[in-house]
DNA sequence: ACCTGAACACCGTTCAAGT
DNA sequence: ACCTGAACACCGTTCAAGT
């Protein structure tokens, strides 16, 4: 006899659709998912998942909430606003960077789930306990919110070179020395420092560029 | 007589591949950039352009630096370091949102071409000009540039709705009321404010943020 | 050296037909 | 109501064969 071909009980749903989609994405990378290996991870046809997604990119919108749901947030435990938005900086950055997604599937779209929603509840709440305004509170949580997105997004884009990929010495000058040289002075003078910083520096640096203009305009 | 079928003279190039693939975007759009769609406005067959191009992603990143490289800069015509910046960030914006390319196509892989390579340039040219150091220089530009693309992916991904997209008040107070009620305090509170604020405003007072942190940083 | 034409190995999505 | 199985309408990329 041979073995039963569908050994899950109960039906398909949006959320196990969701978890298949993550582990295959876990195991195997963003290239390999696709919505023929998602339903092969649960023994359906690749057409029955769209009784419960509309699409694939909408699974993949799903999927990044997810992600950014594992952001650990300390609520109110009180500190000051800057060491928890710091924290909180932090957190965004190393999901968003532990997900095996291109920086796409985090931007390309609106994500409005749950996981996103808890970050900028929380960012917001740090800038209103620390007595900004509605109106101060909201500029500042975009302004981290796309700092962030785009640190991450340039540094997973840049695979070892450039700003926030940290070539060696050796590439950076060679590279340097490519461009024409009447051209990119600027670039020639500064480069070196510009090329070889790590991501972390980089990162850390902006972040506290950032925060220092939220206290300089809105508390000073 | 059949009408001769190969009208254009000369053979491929890089070049020639990079302005076909553009002529496709700027007239269908993103969707419709096909490597068959390039190699059919240019009489020839998809395999053709291998010989040119590595892959579709390296044309996507030919193409994003093209885009980049229309930034109108203004180098050095003796305005303070913060008004050309401020008009730098704002022409990086405008570029790249003027670009018919989704977000990710300036992020997921790293551009190092002229028309990035100017914009990056002309940032370390008006920092340094200011008197900061190397390192300030580069982390300085590499703050900017992190903001504006973060801004930019994001006002892209959230189409009309979602703290850059600015949808109505009866759309915010909508989304505000799914929310389950004992949560995202802060959100309820600042929702409103964070929501319907437009992309314009978000961006002038990111930036205001940002430059402000420059400020109090490197120059106080 | 460069290009053609066809094939390879896939995709996301739809939909009649079944249960 | 939900799922199967097959098809539709494509993809990017490769490569023998031609010139």
């Amino acid at each position: 006899m041979a073995a039963r071909r569908r050994p899950r009980t109960g039906g398909l749903s949006t959320q196990r659709i969701v978890r298949a989609a993550i582990e295959v994405l876990d195991e195997r990378g963003f290239e390999a998912l696709t919505v023929r290996a998602v339903a092969d991870r649960l023994d359906t046809s690749s057409g029955a998942l769209y009784q419960h997604i509309a699409s694939r990119d909408e699974l993949i919108v799903l999927i990044a909430d997810h992600y950014l749901g594992q952001a650990r947030l300390q609520a109110g435990s009180g500190m000051d606003w800057r060491t928890g938005v710091e924290e909180l900086m932090r957190e965004m950055r190393r999901v968003l960077l532990e997900a095996p997604l291109p920086p796409s599937a985090s931007t390309d779209r609106a994500i409005w789930g749950p996981g996103t929603l808890r970050i900028v509840d929380a960012a917001l709440g740090l800038f209103l306990a620390a007595g900004l305004t509605n109106d101060q509170a909201g500029f500042a949580t975009a302004a981290i919110i796309d700092f962030v997105f785009g640190a991450v997004a340039i540094q997973r884009g840049s695979g070892g070179r450039g700003p926030h990929g940290a070539g060696d010495a050796d590439d950076i000058s060679a590279f340097l020395n490519t461009l024409p040289p009447d051209q990119y002075l600027a670039l020639r003078t500064a480069g070196p420092a510009f090329l070889a910083a790590s991501a972390e520096s980089v990162f850390t640096q902006g972040m506290a560029l950032v925060l220092d203009g939220v206290t300089s305009r809105f508390f000073d």
